[in-house]
DNA sequence: CAAATAATGTACCGATCGGTATACTATCGC
DNA sequence: GCGATAGTATACCGATCGGTACATTATTTG
């Protein structure tokens, strides 16, 4: 593994277990087994390390969900699929996800929210056009797309949280049960 | 104000505004308009100052969540009441509740996580008990009070989030749709 | 009033923070 | 082989980190 991917990986992982602010960018490059200006040399700035993680994993998954929102008029069946986009990335890249839960909820005067913010709100996007388009035929849902958005991606990350402490898994049984929790919130 | 108050209300908006680790001593006591040895006079350490900020929110909450939880055969209605004292809570103490969001998903070896997990755990168990009662009457419930629990919690969170940021409101309506949305998700 | 204690400020501590000036080495295109 | 560029290390920067020794001032208690 080069130095540049090193970085990147325990980055990562020391992100995930202590929170971004807490780690140095001198244990950082311990880890890896290189000095600072290398670091540097690669990423410019520790903000700029960030961003490359979170470039790095969120261009696959935005892809990913993107692909799953896709419309075709079965919103449960749309729905199942931006879940499973959601969980099959957060079982394969847990660390990441670690990290990304925390930034979720993480001040949005902090510094890695604004890191973290663009992303969130491309993934926003993304699920509500996909709304949107469902509300072209369900027209109770017109105007609702927003908080319908935030809630599917609550829960969704809820579970994935539940998940990765053990307290549940992200099987295709709670992909259904979630999703048919969900549209029941909606029509009732 | 006393200082010591003063302390403990700047401490508490610059975290939730930036995140535990992001805002200095320094910077808390410089808002409060004191000195250092001041606050250390008072709270011993950073972390000092970060356990008093949680017991006095958390004991209130605590007490509140409590007897919403008291449970009388009617798990609906037990539910909604548990909800609707966290609602309350979130809703007169919201930087509070914001740091305490933060907290929620921080991670497990971070210093802030150290100091919640205590806490998080005695809500954790009150809610868990009131489902063990429950499912003394609906057999179908028993051994899953950890998840039940887990995903109420959860649940309750991710409305308080969307809450917080505009996306909902935490009225009776959505009390209702909220446990009534987790009720069916047993159940089915 | 006197002694004790609580509350506060001045000035400082070593350690760590993110970041860099400079030089050396390795590699690559010509 | 040579110049250019990429990659890396040594050694350092000022600023800030959490925390404190010590003196002083209020406040309480006998």
């Amino acid at each position: 593994m080069d130095n540049r991917a090193a970085i990147l990986a325990h980055a990562l992982r020391l992100f995930a277990a202590r929170g971004y602010d807490a780690v140095g960018v001198q244990e950082i490059v311990e880890a890896a087994g290189i000095t600072k200006p290398t670091l540097y040399h690669y990423f410019g700035s520790k903000r700029g390390l960030l961003d490359t993680l979170l470039e790095g994993h969120f261009t696959p998954l935005h892809q990913s969900v993107k692909q799953a929102a896709a419309y075709n008029g079965d919103l449960p069946f749309t729905l199942e699929k931006v879940a499973r986009a959601y969980f099959d990335y957060a079982k394969t890249h847990r660390a990441f996800y670690r990290m990304q839960l925390a930034l979720w909820y993480t001040p949005q005067q902090s510094e890695a929210y604004q890191a973290v913010a663009p992303w969130n709100e491309k993934l926003h996007q993304v699920i509500e056009e996909m709304f949107t388009h469902a509300a072209e035929q369900h027209g109770n849902m017109r105007n609702r797309q927003r908080p319908y958005t935030a809630t599917f991606l609550g829960m969704v990350n809820t579970y994935i949280g539940l998940a990765l402490n053990d307290y549940t898994e992200l099987d295709d049984p709670l992909i259904y049960q979630a999703v048919h929790q969900f549209m029941h919130g909606i029509f009732s």
